[in-house]
DNA sequence: GACGATATACCGGTGGACGATATAGTCTAT
DNA sequence: ATAGACTATATCGTCCACCGGTATATCGTC
């Protein structure tokens, strides 16, 4: 998506719409973020309240250095036994651009829907 | 999401909100199917036109026989050498139920980037 | 001091997504 | 006619995101 070629291998950082495979994890912990820093075990449970989706700690830790290699979180020093990260302006602008064409996808998607065809 | 139970494995075709891991094809498939029966060729083109993403032919056919066995879909006879396809009711309230979120979730992490913090 | 919640990290397995490739029919231009 | 581009489907092997399980450690509280 993102209007400059869509599907990419791609571990250039540069490159947004980047989220890794697809983006599940990715865009979820990115839109945690956007309200705030905050550490892994945090994210779990923002994520969970917001969109109901539990993810696995293998998930989380993975997603979060992945993202972090990315350049789209940068981790804060670490107090307490907590490693907060928090958005950087390139993951921003990435989560931005995907969202806005996750909403217009699933626009199209319901508007078809609601046109009565389909399951004929 | 879906509301009932979070994170499923999965294979169970009854349950809705078993768009296969996390969904990206899928969606795409259903979404376009809800416009109209459509054939593997057709769905490429019409996903590419609609989302801008063009599904590798392995992606497609793969996830078409999962839909299928999942009874989101169904195959219709095929004419020419086309192999069509038609959105089922159980794929058509799946579809709705997961769209529903996805622009949900979307649009929760929209609001977050608006309000200014994230890259702090 | 046992227990549950908080917190992070690593591991192996599974399967979804992918590109490549094979096959074949159609249509057009040369 | 026939080479080349497009339509159309199917299969294969690879990769890696995602997952659950587990290990480890700290904290609060009962």
């Amino acid at each position: 998506m993102t209007s400059s070629s869509p599907q990419r291998r791609d571990q250039d950082p540069a490159e947004l719409s980047a989220l890794g495979r697809y983006a599940g994890p990715a865009t979820l912990i990115l839109s945690s973020l956007a309200e705030g820093d905050k550490h892994g075990y945090g994210l779990t449970k923002d994520i969970e309240g917001f969109a109901g989706i539990r993810l696995a700690p293998g998930t989380m830790y993975e997603a979060l250095s992945r993202l972090e290699r990315q350049g789209l979180i940068e981790a804060l020093e670490s107090h307490d036994r907590r490693r907060p990260y928090r958005l950087t302006a390139l993951g921003a602008t990435a989560l931005r651009a995907h969202l806005a064409d996750q909403r217009r996808v699933a626009e199209v998607g319901l508007r078809r829907l609601e046109s009565g065809e389909g399951t004929a």
